[in-house]
DNA sequence: CGTGTAAGGAATTCTGACACG
DNA sequence: CGTGTAAGGAATTCTGACACG
C-alpha cells in the first residue's frame, strides 16, 4: 500500500527547494501555476507544496521554454500527451471498469 | 536512472512538514537528531531537509518512545537491525549511487 | 532524559503591482 | 507573454538557554 510511487506524488516540497531542484526562479514557478501547467497543494497557512512529479514536470516545462515554446502551447502538448499515452488509456479503461463495478455494487453510495 | 527509490532518499522536506507528517514537535525532531537517530541534510542557509525515509524512521522512533523505550535504546536497536537486515547491504549500495547522483547536481552546496 | 517554551534574529513565502516589451 | 523586482506582512526555522524532573 505504501509503495514507492506514493512518494513521487506526495506534495511536500516547498517552493524554495523546488527552485533549487529545477533551476527555475520562484517567480517562474508561480507563473506556470497561473498558466495551469502545475498544481501544487497548499499547507495550512498557504505555502505551496510540490511533489517530485511536479519537479519533473517543471523540468520538462523549462526545456520547452528554452526551445521558445509558449506556455499555452505547452499546455496543449500536455493535454494531447495525456490522450496519446497508452498508459493513460488503460487507466481510463480501468476507470470505466471501476465505474461499472461501483454502479453494480450492492452498497449504493447513498 | 531516475528510479523510484531515489525519491525516498532525496532530502527535500523541511522540518515543519515533517512535523505534520509524523505528528512530532519540531523540538522532538531536532532532539532525535542530537541523539544521532536521524541525519537530515542542510540547505544553503542551514535549514534541515529530510527524506521520506527519515519520516518513516521518525514514525518508528515515535512508536518506540510511546512504548517507553529510551533514545539510547532505540539507537542500539537501529544499529543491530542494520546488521541483521539483508536489505541493508543493497541500501548501502543505493546510498553510494545517490551520493554520486547528488555530486553531479547542477547546484553544488557551495 | 525528553520536551516545552520564550527570545531574538535571519531567511522564507505570499500577494498585488509596476516595469519592460 | 514571461519574468524581474521592490514592498510589507506573516509565518518558518535556527540556536542557546532555562525549566521540570
Amino acid at each position: 500500500m505504501e509503495n514507492e510511487a506514493s512518494y513521487k506524488n506526495r506534495k511536500v516540497i516547498s517552493i524554495g527547494t523546488v527552485s533549487e531542484l529545477t533551476g527555475l526562479s520562484e517567480r517562474q514557478i508561480r507563473y506556470y501555476e497561473e498558466r495551469k501547467l502545475i498544481f501544487p497543494e497548499r499547507s495550512d497557512r498557504g505555502n505551496r507544496k510540490y511533489s517530485f512529479m511536479d519537479v519533473e514536470r517543471l523540468i520538462e516545462i523549462a526545456n520547452k521554454r528554452e526551445e521558445g515554446v509558449r506556455t499555452d502551447e505547452i499546455l496543449q502538448e500536455l493535454k494531447k500527451k495525456k490522450k496519446e499515452d497508452p498508459v493513460t488509456r488503460n487507466k481510463m479503461i480501468q476507470g470505466q471498469i471501476n465505474a461499472r463495478f461501483n454502479r453494480s455494487s450492492p452498497y449504493p453510495k447513498k
